[in-house]
DNA sequence: CGCTTCTGTTTGACATGTCAAGCAGACTGT
DNA sequence: ACAGTCTGCTTGACATGTCAAACAGAAGCG
């Protein structure tokens, strides 16, 4: 009954796996390393550096970096302390919190950038001719597509499937 | 100075960044409800169940799945709660753990891995024709090749850059 | 208004991962 | 054989993630 993987395909599900794996084991390591932010701090400080302002709410941040709210709002705690964001009430809506970026912050991210990037060329990018780029960039828009559809981005989910 | 990455570079790099936490995201539901399995549950029942007796010293299991050894020994107390394996004494060194499969832990992987296949061609391999397949199997073996150099499996490592 | 319900966020309890000891059995050289 | 060291594994303390419950303000409605 069951179709097993093929040869070829078991040979791209494990190299995607073992990519997965390796690769962000050592951009997470050179990340810690360089910049003494973790994966996690590194997409929060680099989303709400990309909005207006430096500032962002909390609930907008958790769906752009797919985390939960509940995630997010530890996560945020934890960042405060380190002085690399800052809580700020949202003046539209009572309950709302606003995440903002402090100077620090905004400095951080900046140098981390430059260094995080260097190490996806190393580790990644500059080992791809354009074509495998290309050849990415086909795949996960193929996957993506069909995962947006099993799973929708944000609109009431039914979870077609596997109830 | 700094390299950013060109607007190709960019797609190919953020499209793998969102197919890796999406398709995870979505394997890992998948697993769970079908089989009650965690992703780490999944590699080891699959791991050990290769191995020879469905027997595996704690140690190799680690190394072939990459993770710590404390990890692994954290992760087999909790799965033998649950009956899936069993800790038994190694005769040929004193100190060793074997980690040895239970018939449950067997019947589980059994059953999972039938649903854990379908899961993985409905979300990502029936996906893709033979030329992504080839592509994406370029493509990893190209970056472990040079993760590989990078950081040594397990000769001494040395890691010649970022000291 | 005053109620009910909905929403955005926080919180606490608990699951899982990491790191640095701790420990006991194996190995080595004298 | 035995002191010193190495190895394989376990443990405990702590960091991070998840889930469900608790809240307070917003919204809809009689």
């Amino acid at each position: 009954m069951t179709r097993w993987l093929s040869d070829d395909e078991m040979r791209a599900w494990l190299g995607y796996r073992r990519l997965r794996t390796l690769l962000d084991l050592q951009i997470t390591r050179d990340l810690a390393a360089d910049s003494g932010l973790s994966d996690a701090d590194y997409d929060v400080l680099s989303t709400v550096s990309a909005a207006a302002d430096h500032r962002m709410r909390l609930g907008e941040l958790a769906a752009a970096i797919r985390w939960s709210v509940s995630r997010l709002s530890h996560h945020v705690s934890r960042m405060q302390q380190r002085g690399l964001v800052t809580r700020d009430d949202c003046a539209s809506d009572g309950r709302g919190a606003t995440v903002v970026l402090t100077d620090q912050g905004w400095a951080t991210i900046q140098e981390a950038a430059k260094l995080h990037v260097a190490s996806v060329r190393e580790h990644f990018i500059d080992l791809l001719d354009p074509a495998d780029l290309a050849a990415l960039a086909t795949i996960s828009d193929k996957v993506l597509a069909h995962l947006d559809q099993v799973t929708p981005p944000d609109p009431a989910r039914k979870s077609s499937k596997r109830p």
